[in-house]
RNA sequence: GGGUUCGUAGCUCAGCUGGUUAGAGCGCCGCUCUGAUAAGGCGGAGGUCGAUGGUUCGAGUCCAUCCGGACCCA
C-alpha cells in the first residue's frame, strides 16, 4: 500500500525568522499583505507561499496554543488573548498602518464553541500521485486509479458520478491520514532516531521484530503496543543489537477505518480470502449525500490503492431528511416526530415504504411528513390486509362448513380459471417483470407506485368483482378457481413485497404458506423471488379489462355529473370505441360493463357523429419535425375540415391538408358533445348514457332502495344470517304500493333468506399469533358493531316509506 | 468564494431525448355507495412551472444571468 511516509511539512526543523538566510519582510502576495502573518504557517495559503519562497517553518505556538520562547514578550500567553497586547505594542512602535475590525467567518469548536487556531503540524499523508501497478502490470497514479474505478460504479442518481463525486476526485488532494489523539487505530509505523521506518503488517511480524511471543500481543491499542520496541538491523528479523524503533505517536483518521470496511469485516487478508474474493467489490451500498467526502471516498481510495478496483458496484445516494417545517431535524429544536412513536403507532413497514417512495432515494432532500407515512397505511397496508382478511374469513368459514374442495397444492393450470382470474394473474406477471427491471436498475422510487396500482387492481376490481364467488355456498370449480387465484396472488405478492414491507409480507407468508405447507421456506425472506410466468401472461385480458374499466369510469363520471345515482337502473349505454378490435373487446366485456354501471342494454357503435362533433388540432410532436414553420398554416387549415374528413382521420386514414399528407397520428381529435344523450369522450371511447327514467326503472330503483334499507337495519340489529324477520312498510304513496306488489316477493326473499350474508365479523380475523398492529382496526369494528340502530327515518329515495323491521 | 443539486397546485412530489389544454396522491369542497367500514367510488376548485433575458414554428424542459434553499469544499 502506498502509505506515504512523506510529511507535508519541511523535513528541516522549525526555524525562526531570524535564522532565515532571506529577509522575511517582503511583500510576497498582494492578497495577503493586509494581514500581519506573512511567514506564519497558520493558514494554508500562507504556508504554501512560505514553502514556495523557501522560508522554512516558524511555529511560535505550543500544543496548548500558547506562545513559546520564540515570542519572548508574550511567552506563555494564549495566542488569541495576546491579540490586544500585540496590537498595542505594534502601535507604540509605529508599525501599524491601519487598524480596523473586519468581520469574517471563523472556525469554532462545534462542542464548546471555542475559537480554533490553525497550526502547522507534522502529519502522515497518503500520496495520491504515487504510482500504483496492478496485477496486469498497468501502472497509473493512485488518483488515476480512483478516477477510473469511479467509472465502473453505477450511481443513483446518475449525476453524482461525474458531478459531485467525479469533480471531487478530479480535485482530490493527498489524504491526511493521521490524528493526534489517544483513541484510534495506531498507525503501524515504528521509527528509528535516524529517520528509518518500519511499517508492520501483522501481530506476527511485530512479535518477530520485537523478539516477543505473538501470544503476548493481544491488544493493538496504543497504550499497549506503544510500549513495544522493535530492534532490527535488516528490518526483517529481530536483532537485539540492531537499531531501536519506536511507534510513531499518531493514530489513523477514523475515516480510514470506514474505507477499510470491505477488508476489516472479513478480517482479510488474515482469513476468509475465499469469501473476500466473492464479496469484493460489494454489489451495493447506500449512504447519504454527505458521504461524498466520507465513506464513498475512503472506500474508493483504498479499493484503488489495494486492488485498483472500485470497492462497490452500485450505490444509492440518499438525500437528507428534513423536518416537516423544512428545517434540519434538530435534537435541540425537537422539530421532528419521535421515531419510536412512528414505529409503534404507524409501523416500520409504512415508514420504510414511505421513504422508498420518496425523493430521498434520489439524493434529494425530503421533508419528512408523518401524514405521508399514515397515507401508506391507508393506501397499501390496509387494503392488502383486508384482502388477506377476506381470504381467511371465507376460507375458514367454508372449510368449517365443508363447502370448499380447494387443494392448495393443486396447480393453477388444472383449474377452470375465469377471465377475471386470468386477468389478475396476468397483471401480477406484468408487475413482477416491472419490479424486476426497476430493481435491477436500482430505481426504488419506481416500485411503490406500481405496487399501489396493483393493490388497486386487486381490491377495487378483482376482489370486488369476485366477492360473490367466495361467499356462495356451492362448492364448484369457479369457487375453487377464485380461492386458488387469490391465494397465488397474495402469496407471490408477499414475496415481492418482502424487501419493502418485511413484517407484513412475513405475516402474510406465515398465514398463507408456512402454517399450511411444512415443505415451504420457513420465512418469506427465504423464498425465491417469483419470476414472471409466461404461461400466465394475457395481453388481451389486460387490454380488455383496461378498456372496460375506462368505460365504467366514464359511465360513473357521466352518472355523477348528471345526477344519476348508480342504484337507478338506466335503459341504454352507447359506446363508440376507436377501432374494430376495441369494439370486439367492448362486446366481450359487455356483461361486466352493464353490471358495473347498472344499465339494461349496451349498444356498440362505430359512428359517433350523432353524439359528438369533431374538431382537430395538429400533433406538434410528429408534425413539428415534418413541417417546421409551415405548421401554423396547417393548424389554421385544420379548422376548415369537414366532419367526414375528421372522421376518416380519427380512424387513422391519411388526409391531405395544404398539400401535406397527414396521417392519423399527426392529428389530435377533439369531441364536443351534442344531442339528447349525456356523452363523455376520452381516448379510449366515446360513451353516452340515456338519462331517461321510465316509471318501470324508477320502481325498480325504489325496490333496491328498500332492500338496501332493510339490509342496513338487519346489520344494525346484529341479526344472524339465518334469522327471519318481519318487514312492515308504511306508505301513503301509490307508487310504493305498486313497488311492493311488483317486487315484494323478490324483496322478501333477499332480506329474509339471505344465506349469502357474511359470517359474524369476529370471525374475520386472520389466523395469527403475533399480529398486534391493527389493534385500532378491531376497536373500529367494535364501535361499529356496538352502535345500536333501531330506527331510521324515511329516506327521500325510498318514496317516503317508513321501514320497520322486527326479528 | 467554488463545486454539485433542488425550486412545478395549500402539502409531498411526477413530468423521458423541447411539442398539444402541465399531471398524481394527500388536503379542501360537493355528491355517492353502505356486505372492503381507521373504507370505497365520482366530480370540482386550486398552478404567470423561483425571476429575467435568449435560442426555436414551439420552452416547465435547452442556454445565460440573477434570487432562494441544501450538501460538500474553501
Amino acid at each position: 500500500m502506498p502509505v506515504a511516509s512523506t510529511s507535508r511539512c519541511s523535513d528541516t526543523p522549525p526555524s525562526s525568522p531570524r535564522s532565515s538566510t532571506r529577509s522575511c519582510w517582503r511583500i510576497l502576495s498582494a492578497r495577503r499583505t493586509a494581514r500581519a502573518r506573512s511567514t506564519s504557517p497558520s493558514f494554508e495559503e500562507d504556508f504554501q507561499l512560505g514553502a514556495a519562497e523557501g522560508l522554512g517553518l516558524w511555529d511560535p505556538l505550543d500544543a496548548d496554543g500558547r506562545f513559546t520562547d520564540d515570542v519572548r514578550d508574550w511567552k506563555g500567553q494564549e495566542a488569541k488573548e495576546a491579540d490586544k497586547a500585540i496590537i498595542q505594542a505594534l502601535k507604540e512602535k509605529g508599525l501599524v498602518f491601519k487598524h480596523e475590525t473586519f468581520v469574517h467567518s471563523y472556525p469554532h469548536c462545534y462542542r464548546t464553541g471555542a475559537p480554533l487556531l490553525y497550526r502547522a503540524m507534522r502529519t502522515w499523508f497518503m500520496g495520491l500521485d504515487k504510482p500504483v501497478t496492478n496485477p496486469d502490470g498497468v501502472t497509473k497514479t493512485l488518483k488515476q486509479w480512483m478516477i477510473d474505478s469511479n467509472q465502473e460504479i453505477t450511481w443513483v442518481p446518475g449525476h453524482i458520478k461525474d458531478g459531485r463525486f467525479g469533480k471531487w476526485l478530479d480535485g482530490a488532494r493527498d489524504w491526511n491520514l493521521s490524528r493526534n489523539r489517544f483513541w484510534g487505530t495506531a498507525i503501524p509505523v515504528w521509527k528509528a532516531e535516524d529517520g528509518g521506518m518500519v511499517c508492520v503488517g501483522s501481530i506476527e511480524e511485530l512479535a518477530r521484530l520485537s523478539g516477543r511471543d505473538p501470544a503476548t500481543i493481544t491488544d493493538l491499542h496504543t497504550h499497549f503496543i506503544d510500549a513495544i520496541e522493535i530492534r532490527t538491523a535488516d528490518g526483517k528479523t529481530y536483532d537485539p543489537s540492531g537499531k531501536v524503533y519506536r511507534r510513531t505517536s499518531e493514530v489513523l483518521d477514523c475515516w480510514f477505518e470506514s474505507g477499510s470496511m470491505p477488508y476489516a469485516q472479513l478480517h482479510y487478508p488474515f482469513e476468509n480470502s475465499e469469501g473476500f474474493d466473492r464479496l469484493f467489490p460489494a454489489d451495493f451500498i447506500a449512504e447519504g449525500l454527505d458521504q461524498t467526502r466520507g465513506w464513498f471516498y475512503t472506500l474508493t481510495v483504498l479499493g484503488a490503492a489495494l486492488f485498483q478496483k472500485p470497492a462497490f458496484k452500485n450505490v444509492i445516494v440518499n438525500g437528507i431528511l428534513l423536518a416537516e417545517d423544512g428545517q434540519k431535524m434538530s435534537k435541540s429544536l425537537r422539530n421532528y416526530p419521535d421515531p419510536g412513536i412512528i414505529l409503534e403507532q404507524i409501523g416500520a413497514d409504512a415508514l420504510r415504504m414511505y421513504l422508498i417512495d420518496s425523493a430521498a432515494v434520489k439524493a434529494e432532500e425530503l421533508r419528512f411528513s408523518e401524514a405521508g407515512v399514515r397515507e401508506v397505511v391507508r393506501s397499501v397496508l390496509l387494503p392488502l390486509w383486508n384482502s388477506l382478511s377476506l381470504f381467511c374469513t371465507y376460507h375458514n368459514a367454508d372449510r368449517a362448513k365443508g363447502q370448499l374442495s380447494w387443494d392448495p397444492s393443486a396447480s393453477l393450470s388444472s383449474l377452470a380459471l375465469s377471465e377475471l382470474d386470468r386477468w389478475i394473474l396476468a397483471e401480477l406477471q406484468d408487475l413482477l417483470a416491472t419490479i424486476e427491471s426497476e430493481m435491477e436498475g436500482f430505481r426504488l422510487y419506481n416500485v411503490v407506485p406500481q405496487v399501489v396500482r396493483f393493490i388497486d387492481s386487486l381490491t377495487n376490481w378483482y376482489i370486488r368483482r369476485s366477492r360473490r364467488r367466495f361467499w356462495k355456498s356451492t362448492d364448484d370449480g369457479d369457487k375453487v378457481a377464485a380461492y386458488a387465484t387469490l391465494h397465488r396472488v397474495l402469496k407471490d405478492f408477499a414475496v415481492v413485497l418482502a424487501p419493502y414491507m418485511p413484517f407484513l409480507a412475513e405475516e402474510i407468508w406465515q398465514i398463507l404458506v408456512a402454517e399450511v405447507d411444512p415443505s415451504a421456506p420457513r420465512s418469506v425472506h427465504h423464498a425465491d423471488m417469483p419470476r414472471p410466468d409466461e404461461s400466465l401472461k394475457d395481453a388481451q385480458g389486460i387490454r380488455r379489462t383496461h378498456l372496460a374499466r375506462a368505460i365504467v369510469e366514464l359511465g360513473r363520471s357521466l352518472r355523477s355529473s348528471n345526477d344519476l345515482k348508480v342504484r337507478q337502473s338506466l335503459a341504454t349505454l352507447t359506446v363508440v370505441p376507436r377501432s374494430d378490435e376495441a369494439a370486439a373487446d367492448v362486446l366481450a366485456m359487455k356483461d361486466v360493463i352493464l353490471e358495473e354501471l347498472n344499465v339494461k342494454e349496451l349498444v356498440v357503435e362505430r359512428d359517433e357523429s350523432h353524439l359528438v362533433s369533431l374538431s382537430a388540432r395538429p400533433n406538434f410532436k410528429t408534425l413539428g419535425k415534418k413541417l417546421g414553420p409551415a405548421l401554423k398554416a396547417v393548424g389554421e387549415a385544420l379548422k376548415t375540415l369537414s366532419q367526414e374528413q375528421l372522421r376518416e382521420a380519427s380512424e387513422g386514414k391519411t388526409i391531405s391538408v395544404c398539400g401535406h399528407e397527414l396521417s392519423g397520428e399527426d392529428l389530435l381529435i377533439d369531441r364536443a358533445t351534442k344531442g339528447d344523450l349525456v356523452v363523455l369522450a376520452a381516448a379510449e371511447a366515446t360513451v353516452a348514457l340515456d338519462p331517461k327514467i321510465t316509471p318501470e326503472l324508477r320502481r325498480e330503483c325504489m325496490a333496491r332502495e328498500l332492500q338496501a334499507r332493510i339490509q342496513a337495519r338487519r346489520k344494525e340489529m346484529d341479526l344472524a344470517v339465518a334469522d327471519r324477520i318481519r318487514v312492515v312498510v308504511k306508505s301513503a304513496s301509490d307508487e310504493i304500493v305498486q313497488v311492493i306488489a311488483e317486487f315484494g316477493a323478490l324483496l322478501a326473499e333477499e332480506v329474509q333468506a339471505d344465506s349469502s350474508r357474511m359470517p359474524k365479523r369476529k370471525a374475520r380475523r386472520p389466523r395469527s399469533k403475533a399480529w398486534t398492529w391493527p389493534s385500532r382496526w378491531w376497536k373500529g369494528l367494535k364501535r361499529f358493531c356496538d352502535e345500536p340502530g333501531v330506527e331510521t327515518g324515511p329516506g327521500p329515495a325510498s318514496g317516503g316509506a317508513a321501514v320497520v323491521c322486527s326479528p
